[in-house]
DNA sequence: CGTTCCATTTTTTTT
DNA sequence: AAATGGAACG
């Protein structure tokens, strides 16, 4: 049967794609590179096993790793097969959450859980350890997240985790107190469903025959844990397809385990590999940059990508200044052709701060993907508290955090003593705190009172109409409103509006308990938010905007024109880590040049403000690493800035394949410096006398001075403004 | 209890 | 630069 007696769907496949998408039977393993139209072969899967399969979407379980990967996944699937739209797709934990909520009860949990995220993990163990400071407890979770990714228990072995031996008791401290609460962590999102299914053979049965075909996208970033659940998921009836790309694996901080789908086939005995690698999406020259890139790997499979397009401009390097100078450059190429879509990709979300001031003076319309994220705003975590005590109420970290805010005299001696009290009361903190059997001041106990009236009003709005009600009583009774209204006219800030879109969010829920539960998951696992200054603005949402976005962000996104910023040794890659931290990073740089169209350009910053102070860098050892044919040293269109051009004429030096500016030791020719005799200077040259480095200075004053370097009493700074 | 001020420290990436 | 944590004071 020839392909175009079939489905129409399927008819644009190139041979692996198709391969791929008709594969039945045993387990399959997709190994889909970057840009091979690997979302449309998970897409034209799922549709094609309900179409020509006749699976039906209710057994099809397909498992993302973002939210925002998740719903286009369903939106594209069932554009093909409107069925589709029934097909189970989540994130994984999204997926986790899901199964724990309707049993809950076998796992020990409260059928009303909310989700701790990281910050409310630390807030938590404070309440064990009240006298360890923020940044011992926040290494502390780190590490039991860490173990839960391995799918560790305090019971296992916790050497390779932690090799202090506290971990253990503290962990299970943590736990403990965790199900006292009833409450998860993301981590507890994989964990308590896998072991829901080993130890409820019965639910284990019914999930295996519910779910007849299993699709795991991005599984080089799954982690041990995850393994685990899918193992639990998949019995010997399942149809299993797992899709990813080991060179795109850069969430191993976050456990991600590329043994994972380096060992698939041995793990899934009969498993049949496709590799996708015809790459649809880069032009010719910004492919070959990101295959030389990512060649400096050892640890990988080893594919070859390759395209039909032209190969299109030379990617173009930027030696720039500093990070002003930075975010100058990319400003020229924006206007330069303000109608190519263009993403400003860096390392760090700190990084983005720079042009979301400087766009927004230069009227430059852009769109910020990530960084503070929505849900963690304080107004907005306050918001949430209170319904959270609703949803459950023995959430002491829920409590500890709103019960007074803004401030009505209810101090931490108040709270610890209706803490205590509401182990009397099953462990129900409002209802300790109602029945008044605390000791406190006459004042305290007022404030308790304003803040129980706040959540009354917020559950008296139960029954009819939709959540945001609630919410709006939330927010109203128990003061944040009037406070952050107040707040921002002082301030400048608009936290009130985000309290509003806040509101605005819940108007889809109905105003129940479910409605309240549905809602608070949704937001707890809806990472990143995209903020838009402009999407109230319906004419300028329109324009193409451009895009600030980290590099982590970026997987499975494309652009018509990509900068990656901050290619500097320190910043990117962060730090001079292990072999395999270097290799990761050189991943992430895979990935970002990857997400390009058809025009790339990176830059590097000679000096860079770091946490107030200014920094000189060395260009990232990924650009020296680059042949000097695969890309073009960018020395005309950039800053104006008149001490540029000292720079720009010595660009060569730092430009890839040369040496590094290490072979002149800490303070190569060109470096401003300050001594405290002599006053500023600048940097002539470097030499060696019997073996010891010489620094020459020429001071501002005149003199010429010459240092021995390991003695010189010389700071860097910078050039005189 | 609440506020303010000062010294100290600093997460990279995210579900 | 920004956020944390302690101390002093009202």
């Amino acid at each position: 049967m020839s392909r175009a007696d079939r489905r129409e769907y399927l008819r644009d496949l190139n041979d692996p794609q198709y391969e791929a998408v008709t594969h039945s039977g045993g387990p399959l393993l997709i190994l889909a590179g970057a840009g091979s139209g690997k979302t449309r072969v998970i897409t034209v899967k799922i549709a094609y096993l309900i179409d020509e399969l006749r699976y039906t979407p209710y057994s099809i379980l397909a498992v993302t790793f973002t939210n925002r990967a998740a719903a286009e996944m369903r939106e594209r699937a069932s554009g093909i097969v409107p069925a589709a739209a029934d097909a189970m797709v989540r994130t994984f934990h999204s997926f986790g959450a899901w199964l724990l909520r309707r049993n809950a009860v076998h796992v020990g949990i409260s059928p009303g859980f909310t989700i701790y995220d990281d910050d409310d993990v630390v807030t938590l163990l404070r309440t064990i350890y009240p006298n360890e400071n923020r940044s011992s407890l926040g290494r502390l979770a780190t590490r039991i997240s860490r173990a839960k990714d391995y799918g560790l228990s305090p019971d296992d072995d916790l050497g390779a985790v932690s090799p202090d031996p506290e971990f253990v008791e503290r962990y299970r401290a943590y736990e403990k107190r965790l199900r006292e609460i009833g409450n998860v962590d993301f981590g507890d999102l994989i964990l308590l469903p896998i072991r829901l299914l080993r130890e409820n053979p019965e639910i284990k049965a019914r999930i295996r025959s519910r779910y007849r075909a299993v699709l795991v996208d991005e599984y080089q970033d799954s982690n041990v844990a995850q393994y685990l659940l899918l193992r639990e998921l998949v019995g010997d009836e399942t149809y299993l397809c797992v899709v990813g790309d080991d060179d795109q694996s850069i969430y191993r901080f976050r456990g991600a385990e590329v043994r994972n789908i380096l060992s698939f086939p041995e793990v899934f005995p009969g498993t049949t590999v496709v590799r996708l690698e015809e790459n649809y999406r880069s032009s010719g020259a910004i492919l070959g940059l990101a295959s030389d890139v990512v060649a400096n790997n050892e640890g990988r499979l080893g594919k070859t990508l390759w395209t039909r397009r032209p190969d299109g401009p030379l990617p173009r390097l930027a030696v720039l200044y500093d990070q002003n100078d930075e975010v100058e450059y990319c400003k020229n190429l924006i206007r330069s052709t303000n109608d190519t879509h263009t993403a400003i990709l860096y390392r760090t979300n700190a990084q983005s701060r720079l042009f979301e001031t400087e766009f927004l003076k230069a009227g430059i319309s852009y769109r910020i993907v990530g960084s503070v994220r929505f849900y963690e705003r304080e107004e907005v975590k306050d918001a949430l508290g209170v319904l959270k005590t609703i949803a459950n109420p023995r959430d002491e970290v829920a409590f500890r955090r709103v019960v007074n805010k803004p401030t009505r005299g209810v101090g931490p001696a108040t709270i610890d003593a209706i803490v205590s009290e509401a182990s009397a009361y099953d462990g129900d903190i409002p209802a300790a705190a109602g029945e008044g059997g605390y000791s406190a001041s006459r004042r305290a106990r007022e404030g308790v009172k304003t803040f129980l009236g706040a959540v009354a009003a917020a559950r008296a709005t139960f029954g009819s109409g939709a959540l945001s009600a609630t919410l709006e009583a939330a927010i109203t009774e128990s003061g944040l409103a009037t406070f952050h209204e107040q707040q921002d006219e002082v301030a400048g800030t608009q936290r009130r509006a985000n309290l509003d879109e806040l509101i605005n969010a819940a108007a889809i829920y109905p105003a129940t308990a479910d409605g309240l539960v549905e809602f608070l998951e949704t937001i707890e696992l809806d990472a990143s938010r995209t903020i838009d200054p402009d999407a109230d603005d319906a004419a300028k949402a329109e324009k193409p905007a451009v895009t600030l976005i980290t590099m982590h962000n970026t997987k499975g996104l494309e652009f018509d024109r990509v900068i990656v910023t901050g290619l500097e040794d320190g910043l990117f890659p962060r730090a001079e880590g292990t072999e395999d931290d270097i290799e990761e990073e050189r991943r992430v740089l895979y990935v970002a040049i990857t997400r390009a169209r058809n025009e790339l350009f990176l830059t590097t910053c000679r000096f860079r403000r770091v946490r107030g102070m200014t920094l000189e860098c060395t260009p990232s050892r990924f650009l020296r690493e680059i042949p000097s044919e695969r890309i073009t040293l960018d020395g005309t269109s950039g800053p104006s800035r008149a001490s540029y051009a000292s720079y720009s004429s010595r660009a060569t030096e730092f430009a890839p394949g040369r040496g590094s500016a290490a072979e002149h030791g800490e303070f190569p020719p060109g470096t401003y410096v300050y001594h405290d005799e002599y006053g500023t200077g600048v940097v002539v040259s470097t030499e060696f006398t019997r073996g010891e480095r010489v620094v020459v200075v020429r001071f501002e004053s005149g003199r010429d001075a010459r240092f021995l370097e390991k003695y010189a009493r010389l700071e860097k700074v910078m050039p005189s403004e």
